[in-house]
DNA sequence: ATTGGCATGTAACCAGTTACATGATTCC
DNA sequence: GGAATCATGTAACTGGTTACATGCCAAT
């Protein structure tokens, strides 16, 4: 249920392929839920059969035809509906926190990898998420953007996200200072 | 696997039942992992069929008998080994943020008290971790505290949980402002 | 020649959630 | 008298991961 509606809110977007919606849900870029292509082909035919999309195919040459989904009606109705439901507290779960935990029984030097691996990455997404927000703002303020944009969702998410991955370096940055005093001693 | 590593870098704190680990993984308090009693109880059974974990039955009056749980070698060794490996990348899954991206297209009102009822989680968990601290830090500073203390692992976990309180408390007060801007038009 | 991108899927497995079940004690 | 806490589990189901499979085109 719960991919089933983040494909809902995504598809607000615009029509999508099996393919763009693997790549919107990589963990490499997702801002607000992560998936798989397998889920997600699986997901969509299930969807399909239902009617909350439709799929249109779309012949390309040189590359293999696609199929494009969009939101129906009863679609619709139901991402509306989904937002009135109560939402579930969201659970951490995070590997890299549980070496952390056990970092005085582990091995140092890995877990210090580890984290310094986390850092590049979360840099990584930081840049990425300040490209689309550039993208989103089209050279606009946000508080302009913010008064003027028929559509504020992805922009919100985009920042939690944002947010995140800044929590992210700064945590890991003061982590391994930690960690190189404590070697150091 | 996961959950497995998670349970043996908390029993690093010494003995635990499985309903001293269901406490300490529940959705409302956890820092690095959160599980169900259900999931926990049968992967004790499985972790100590492979001598991971050993029990000893403690007798109590007027309460139940329980199995306190605790690290064997092998199961050292085993979180040592999980320090070791790869880990990877973290998916961000929540509900919240699949209903902030479905606003434009759902119910604001529904989704403004959402965002208010996870304000009041955040704002409950940050006092709590926060308490945590105090307990941890036991009157000493900060930096003598990582200075002096033989195990900093719970430490550092548990000021990653705290950031990411502190930022959905920034983020969800500075969304509410937002949407109440908006509704206002 | 090989890697990577485009595009879609099946199958087997593993992890996590929800519902159900029991029973004593303590607190309001 | 009823809810919460302590303490442990079984069973059915849902959701997610990993491995495998196919085939063309573009770029290095």
């Amino acid at each position: 249920m719960a991919l089933r509606n983040a494909i809902l809110a995504t598809l607000l977007d615009g029509e999508a392929s099996g393919y763009d919606l693997s790549k919107a849900f990589d963990a490499s870029v997702a801002n607000y839920w992560t998936a798989t292509p397998q889920q997600l082909y699986k997901e969509l035919e299930s969807m399909e059969s239902l009617g909350l999309i439709t799929a249109r195919v779309v012949e390309q040459d040189r590359k293999p035809n696609k199929r494009l989904f969009s939101l129906t009606e009863a679609g619709h109705a139901a991402l509306h509906d989904f937002t009135t439901q109560p939402a579930k507290l969201t659970a951490i779960r995070d590997e890299l926190l549980v070496k952390v935990r056990a970092i005085d029984a582990g091995d140092p030097a890995a877990v210090h990898q580890a984290i310094a691996d986390r850092l590049d990455v979360a840099r990584t997404k930081l840049a990425r998420y300040d490209a689309m927000r550039a993208h989103l703002l089209a050279g606009r303020t946000e508080d302009d953007y913010l008064a003027t944009s028929d559509r504020i969702g992805p922009y919100l998410t985009l920042m939690r996200g944002r947010a995140f991955e800044q929590e992210n370096i700064a945590w890991a940055e003061r982590t391994l200072r930690i960690l190189e005093q404590r070697a150091a001693r």
